[in-house]
DNA sequence: GTGAAAGCGCTAACAG
DNA sequence: CTGTTAGCGCTTTCAC
C-alpha cells in the first residue's frame, strides 16, 4: 500500500475503482467504508482495486455531501511562538487522533488579518475553530455569533459564555509560595513583569494572598519586565535595601535566571542562603540555570489537548460553555532543594 | 459586512444568495466572482444580498469543481520547535498572501505517522506540500512521486532531484570567522556540537577551511553538546590547556553563552581578552548574554518564505528542482566591538 | 447484494 | 446580459 501510495502521480477517482473492481460506485462506497451489505468477496475485490490505483478519497467531496469536513482551524491571535506550539502541540495532538486536520492562521496581533482569516475558515467550513494568544488575558470574542463552535485556549474569551481553558495562574502562584513556605523560608520576594500585564498582577495578588495567609507578607513585590536583564537588576535593588530575603519568587523563568546570576555574583548560596521559583518551566532556562531552577508548569500542552476535547464534544452537539481554570504543577529541582 | 460575517450562524449558500436578488445562481456566481459581463446594477444587487447574508463561499465545492483547493500541506517530520516556528511563519507569509492556506501536520519523528499525514494531506487535496524539519541533514525523499510538487525547506532530500531550501550553514561559519579575522583575532577556537551532527560538521569544517586560507589554523575544535554547559565545560579544557585563544567561535548561541559565563568567570574580558560569536541568532539568548552576542542568521524565515514561494511557482507549473542554499547573515553585537 | 439516480455547493459552457 | 445545464467526486436513498 505504501508502494502504492507513493507512486501515485493521477490520484484514482472512485469510479475508476469501481470500475477496476466491475462495481458501482455505489457498491464501490460501501465496499471502502464498510457500509451497507455486501458479499465478502465483493468488498475484497473492491478493496484491492482501491490499492492498486492508490486511492485516497477526496475529502472535499465527501465534506461536500456529509456537511462535516473534519478539519478545524486554529488561529493564534498575535504571532505563533514559544507559548503557541506547545498548544498546538497539544490540540494538534487531540485532534489527530480524532483525524482531524488543523489549518492554521496566524494573526499576528492585526484585527484585519484576524477577520480574514476568521472568514477562510469559515469558508474552507472548518467543523470548528481553537482561538489561542500568547497572553492569558481575556480579549473580546472572536465574532458575535458563528456557525461553528468556538473554544479558547490559553488567552480567553471576555463573554462568560464562550468557552476558554486557560491556565490558573494564580494557582500556580501559590504553589510556588507554599513550596517555599516548605522548605522553611519566611523572608520571601516577588521579582515579576510589568505591573500592567495580566499575568505578572495575577501571580503577585495570589503570591500576596498566601503569605497573609500565614500571617506573613511579601520582603518586596518588584515589576519590570520579561527578562533576565530586569531579574539581575531587581536582586540589585533587593541587595542593596538590605533586606534578608530568604526566598525569591519569579513571575518568569527569564527572571528568575537573571536572579540565579546577580545573587551568585553577590556571593550568595541557591538554594542555600536564597531559594528560588521560576514560573513557566521553559526547558532551556530552567536546565541552564545554575543551579536548576524549580518552576512552575502551566501545563500548556494539556490546554492545548483541553481545548481541542472540548471543541469536539462541541461539534458532536455536546457544547462547554465558561471558563475551565487547569491547574499548575510544581517542578522541583535544585534550585529549592533543601 | 464584519456584522454581517460576525453574525452568521447557518451560513447562506449561493442559490439563496442568488433568490434573494432574484436571478439565477449561474447570474450570482458570475457577479460574485467578477466574471462573464453583467449589468452593473446586477452585480451590485447580488453583492448586497451576499452581504445581507453573510455568504461566504464554500471552499470545499470550489475546489471540488476547480481541481485545486489554494490549500498546501506543511508537514514536520520532527516535532514542531524552536526551528520550524520562523519556518512556518515565512512560509505561511508568502502563502498568505497568496491566498493559501496552510493545513499543518506534525508527524514527530514518527515514520508511521508521517506517512498517515501524507495520506491525509493527499486525501484534501493539498495544492503543494512543504516538509520541514529540525536538523539539516539530508533526509529520504517524503515519497516516490507524488501528484502534487513538493518542497523541503531547512531539511533537504537525498533526492538531489527534489526541490530543497537549506541555510548555507559553511557560510554562516566563514562569515563568523572573517569577522573575528578582521577584527584582528588570530587564535579563534572552536566549540560546538555533537561531531556526529551534520550541522556541527559542516560549520567546523568551513571554519578551518576559513583559517586556512588565510594561513592559520583553529587553535582548538571541541565538539561536545549543544547546550550552555558544555560551554562552559568546553571553556575549562580551553583555559586549562594554557592555549591563549583571543576569540571563540561557537556552534550555537547556546554553547557560546556557556562559554561567555565561564570566561567572565575566569577573568577574562569579552572582547578585549576573548571575542565571542555564536550561531542562529536567537534573541533569547542573543540578548540575554552578557556582553550581548554576535551571532549568524539563517534566516529561517527567509527559507520558510522561499520554500513557499518555489512551491507556489511549482504548482502554477514553473517546478523548480534541486538544493537552494540561502546565505547566512552575522549579526554584529557587543561579544565582537573592538 | 448490487445498481441507478439524486444531490451536496459551486462554476463554466453554452443557449437564448 | 442572463438563465439553463452539466458535472467536479462522493455518499445515500431506493429500486431491483
Amino acid at each position: 500500500m505504501e508502494d502504492a501510495l507513493s507512486n501515485i502521480v493521477r490520484p484514482a477517482t472512485i469510479s475508476e475503482v469501481a470500475a477496476l473492481a466491475g462495481v458501482s460506485t455505489g457498491t464501490a462506497s460501501k465496499a471502502l467504508n464498510g457500509r451497507g451489505s455486501l458479499r465478502a468477496e465483493t468488498r475484497l475485490r473492491v478493496q484491492q482495486a482501491a490499492e492498486q490505483l492508490g486511492f485516497v478519497a477526496n475529502a472535499a467531496a465527501r465534506g461536500l455531501q456529509a456537511g462535516r469536513t473534519y478539519t478545524v482551524g486554529m488561529i493564534t491571535t498575535d504571532s505563533i511562538g514559544r507559548f503557541s506550539i506547545p498548544l498546538m502541540i497539544g490540540a494538534e495532538d487531540a485532534l489527530g487522533a480524532g483525524q482531524v486536520s488543523v489549518l492554521l492562521a496566524d494573526a499576528r496581533d492585526d484585527p484585519i488579518r484576524e477577520q480574514y482569516y476568521l472568514r477562510t475558515l469559515l469558508s474552507r467550513k472548518v467543523d470548528g475553530i481553537i482561538v489561542t494568544g500568547r497572553r492569558t488575558q481575556a480579549r473580546l470574542p472572536i465574532a458575535a455569533e458563528l456557525p461553528v463552535p468556538v473554544v479558547y485556549a490559553f488567552i480567553s474569551s471576555s463573554n462568560p459564555a464562550d468557552c476558554s481553558v486557560v491556565p490558573d495562574e494564580a494557582d500556580g502562584a501559590r504553589r510556588a509560595v507554599r513550596h517555599l513556605l516548605a522548605i522553611g523560608r519566611r523572608r520571601i520576594a516577588h521579582i515579576t513583569g510589568p505591573e500592567h500585564h495580566h499575568s505578572a498582577r495575577v501571580r503577585a495578588v495570589a503570591c500576596a494572598e498566601t503569605l497573609a495567609a500565614e500571617g506573613l507578607q511579601p520582603a518586596t513585590t518588584l515589576f519590570g519586565e520579561w527578562t533576565e536583564a530586569w531579574g539581575r537588576q531587581a536582586t540589585g535593588i533587593l541587595l542593596s535595601t538590605g533586606a534578608e530575603v530568604d526566598a525569591v519568587f519569579c513571575g518568569s523563568d527569564q527572571i528568575a535566571r537573571g536572579v540565579a546570576e546577580a545573587l551568585r555574583e553577590a556571593g550568595r548560596a541557591i538554594p542555600g542562603d536564597v531559594a528560588l521559583v521560576g514560573f513557566d518551566n521553559w526547558d532551556v532556562m530552567v536546565e541552564a540555570c545554575r543551579p536548576q531552577l524549580t518552576s512552575i508548569d502551566m501545563d500548556l500542552e494539556g490546554i492545548g489537548r483541553t481545548a481541542a476535547e472540548l471543541l469536539l464534544s462541541a461539534i458532536n452537539g455536546d457544547a462547554a460553555r465558561g471558563l475551565r481554570a487547569v491547574p499548575c504543577r510544581l517542578v522541583p529541582r535544585a534550585s529549592t532543594a533543601v
